[in-house]
DNA sequence: GTACAATACTTACTTTTGGGTAGTAATTCA
DNA sequence: TGAATTACTACCCAAAAGTAAGTATTGTAC
């Protein structure tokens, strides 16, 4: 836990939440999930939270996103220093993925999520085939 | 507790997402990441969970999000079933908004992940400056 | 009695982003 | 020769988000 500020205090969630008047652009859930809210950054990271992986693991793992996004968020991740990229000189090439302890640090707030998906499972699975038979 | 599936075991998260092979379309994961994983929903739910708000209230809360947008992802919520709609017969109209239980379940992931923002505050108000500099 | 304020939205329009398809390079193997 | 493998890019279109203005209703101020 190293990367941790040692003295900050950390306010427990339904105090700091109460006492939270505006999530504001300066506010930083506003930005934290601006940066990572989103479908396929979370899946890729809980996909690298197994282990190091291959981009074309990945891909197979992560069913439905193609190429170009897998490419396009690898690379915003590996800016926000959340994965770190290693390229093999072969042929074909190798290149693997590995998240940082920054990546890594995600570990449990998207355990509780996966674990909330569980426990929901049924009622999600209902709203999302409604959303998909209006399509 | 009542809405959770009463003999569900529930799987650690290591051991779970180690064992999980693919992140398909028809995987919970998934599914629940394209429902929720979006800025404005999170934020919402997080300024609800503070308690029973009027539309003006989580407008102003939530700065950045515009009529439009919260409309639009209040009545996601509410088709989703997260979110209860009241509405007061009054001149200029009330509507109050309350998280549901399922609506309510999403506090403990979400409460994570405030701490995880704080933990890593200022990482990532400088990855978010960054972004906003190249726009 | 006209104008303004307050509230919770709509609607029409523009811009930004997301996403799909196809293609590229550099080998090895059959 | 040509197919297979891998990790991408370039191009284009559709979908989502952002912008700005408008609507309905009624009390209140002037």
């Amino acid at each position: 836990m190293g990367a941790f500020k040692k003295n900050k205090i950390k306010i427990p969630f339904k105090e700091s939440v109460t006492k939270k008047k505006v999530f504001d652009e300066d506010c930083i859930l506003h930005r934290s999930f601006s940066l990572i809210a989103d479908k396929w950054t979370l899946l890729i990271i809980m996909s690298l939270l197994q282990g190091t992986k291959r981009n074309s693991e990945i891909q197979r793992q992560v069913q439905g996103i193609t190429p170009k996004m897998l490419a396009q968020t690898l690379k915003t991740l590996l800016k926000y220093g959340m994965v770190e990229r290693k390229v093999f000189p072969e042929v074909p090439p190798r290149v693997e993925y590995t998240l940082t302890e920054f990546g890594r640090s995600l570990s449990e707030p998207l355990s509780l999520l996966f674990d909330w998906s569980l426990d929901w499972e049924d009622k999600l699975n209902k709203i999302y085939s409604k959303k998909k038979r209006r399509k």
